[in-house]
DNA sequence: ATTGTTTTTGACCAAATGGTCAATCGGACG
DNA sequence: CGTCCGATTGACCATTTGGTCAAAAACAAT
C-alpha cells in the first residue's frame, strides 16, 4: 500500500454532482472536455493537489485562492484560467474524491465469507485514513458543515449503494452467519471509527501522547471489536 | 434531560485556556471581570449563542461577524463592545464548551459496575450529540482543522482526564470485569461512535431516509456494540 | 521566421469583512 | 429634572479576497 498517492481526476470545470469517469466516449463537438494537452492535465493535477491540502486544512472559506496558488506555485490568475473559480475546484476534488471513497463498500463481497468481508471493508476504510487522511478531513468539513455541495451525491448513490449493501448484509445476519445488528448503523460504525482516526488525528495525538503509532493500534483494536460484534 | 439547553458561560475576553468556573471568589481587585450587570450578563449570553449558531455552521472562517450580529440581534459594533474580537468570542465558545464536554467522562465512577459504567458514559455522550449537536459540530469543525485554538488543553487536561480514567478502565481488565481491550482506544470508539450521530448528521439522515429516528436507532445499535466488545 | 494558439501574469476592481470611533441614547439615582 | 455612566450605533477605514483583463510569453505548425 503506498504511503502517499494521489486518487484519480478530471476535467470539467462545471458542477459534477458525482459523475464517475465514464461518458467520456466523444471528443468532438461540444465545447472543450477533459484534459486536452499534457500541460492542462499536469496543471489541474497540480492545482487539485494544492487545494486538497490548503482546503483540507482550512475548509473551503478558510482557504483562499492565494494559499492555493502559491502551494501548487502558479500565479492566482493562472489556477482561474484552468478552474472557473474557487467553488469549481472545490466541487472538482469533492465529485472526484467520491468515488475513490465509496471503492471500498463497492468492493463488499456477497459471496465472501461475511465477518472476513466486513473485517476487511473495516481495514480498507482504514487504510484510507492512513493513507489519504486530507482527502478524510475534506470530507469531514464538508459534512460537519451541512455538506452545502454534496447533498444530492449523499441522498441518490451513496444512499444507493449502502442500502445495497445494507441488504447483504442483511442476508447474512438472517442466514445467522453473523450476528443480527442493523447493517446501516453497522456500516455507520466503521465510518466513523475508522474515519475518526484522521479526522481528529490531532486529538487522538495529544490524547496518547509521542512515541505510539495510533493507526497501527487502531487496526488491532478495531479487529477486536468488529470481530465481537458479529459473532453471530 | 432538556432537548434545548444551553450550557454554562463566563466573561473574560481575554484568552482563557480551559479554566473552570472556579477561581471566581473575589470580586474586588483588578479591573472589571465577569458580568456586572444584568443586561451584560444576558448580553454576552446572547451573543455566545448566536455565535454557536453560526460558528458551528459556517466554521471559524466562515463565519462573519455580520452573521452573528444579526442572529444574536444585536449591531457589530455592539458585539464587539461585548467582545474585543472575533477570535475572543469563538475562544469563549470553546473554553466553555470545553469543560461540559468531559463531564460525562468525570462521571464514569471507579467503583460503579464496569460495564454498566461504561455503557453509561456511551449513553451520556450520545445524549449530548443528541441534546448539543451545534457544540459537537463547533468542536468537531475545530479539531478537523488541527485545533489551532485548543490544542494546549488537548495535550494538558483533556489527556489528564483520560489518562486518568484508562487507569480505571485498566484495572477493572485486569481483575477480569470487563475484556482486556486498550483503554484509549475504547474511549476513543465512544468518543467516534457518539459523535459520529451529531457531526455527519446529514450523512447519515440522507442515507437512512427520512422517518427514521437516527439518534434513537444509535443508542439500542451501540448498547449492543459496546456489551459484546466489553464482555469478559 | 511567421503566424496562430495556448499559457501566464501584472495591474486592477468591487465586494466583503474585521475592526474603530465619536456621537448618541437610556435608565438609574440624586 | 438633571446628571452620569453604561449601552448602542451610523459612518468609516484598511485589508483581504474572489475574480477580470489586456497584454505579454511560450509554444506549435507551416
Amino acid at each position: 500500500m503506498p504511503r502517499k498517492a494521489s486518487l484519480p481526476s478530471d476535467w470539467a470545470s462545471c458542477e459534477t454532482g458525482l459523475v464517475p469517469e465514464a461518458a467520456s466516449g466523444s471528443d468532438s463537438a461540444m465545447a472543450q472536455q477533459r484534459p486536452r494537452t499534457r500541460i492542462q492535465r499536469r496543471n489541474r493535477e497540480t492545482i487539485l493537489e494544492a487545494a486538497l491540502e490548503v482546503f483540507s486544512q482550512h475548509g473551503f472559506r478558510g482557504a483562499t485562492l492565494d494559499m492555493i496558488a502559491a502551494q501548487a506555485g502558479l500565479s492566482k490568475p493562472n489556477l482561474l484560467y484552468y478552474f472557473a473559480s474557487k467553488e469549481a475546484i472545490h466541487v472538482g476534488l469533492l465529485s472526484q474524491l467520491m468515488d475513490s471513497w465509496l471503492d471500498p463498500l463497492r468492493a463488499l463481497d456477497p459471496d465472501g465469507d461475511p465477518t472476513l468481508e466486513l473485517l476487511a471493508y473495516m481495514r480498507r476504510k482504514l487504510e484510507l485514513s492512513r493513507d489519504f487522511p486530507r482527502e478524510s478531513r475534506l470530507f469531514a468539513n464538508e459534512i460537519v458543515q451541512g455538506a452545502p455541495r454534496m447533498q444530492a451525491a449523499l441522498a441518490t448513490d451513496l444512499k444507493a449503494l449502502v442500502d445495497e449493501k445494507s441488504a447483504v448484509i442483511k442476508a447474512w445476519a438472517k442466514a445467522g452467519r453473523i450476528a443480527d445488528v442493523d447493517p446501516h448503523h453497522l456500516i455507520f460504525s466503521i465510518w466513523a471509527l475508522t474515519q475518526h482516526y484522521a479526522d481528529f488525528d490531532v486529538q487522538i495525538r495529544a490524547v496518547l501522547g509521542e512515541a505510539r503509532d495510533p493507526l497501527a493500534e487502531a487496526e488491532s483494536f478495531l479487529d477486536t471489536l468488529f470481530t465481537r460484534l458479529l459473532a453471530p
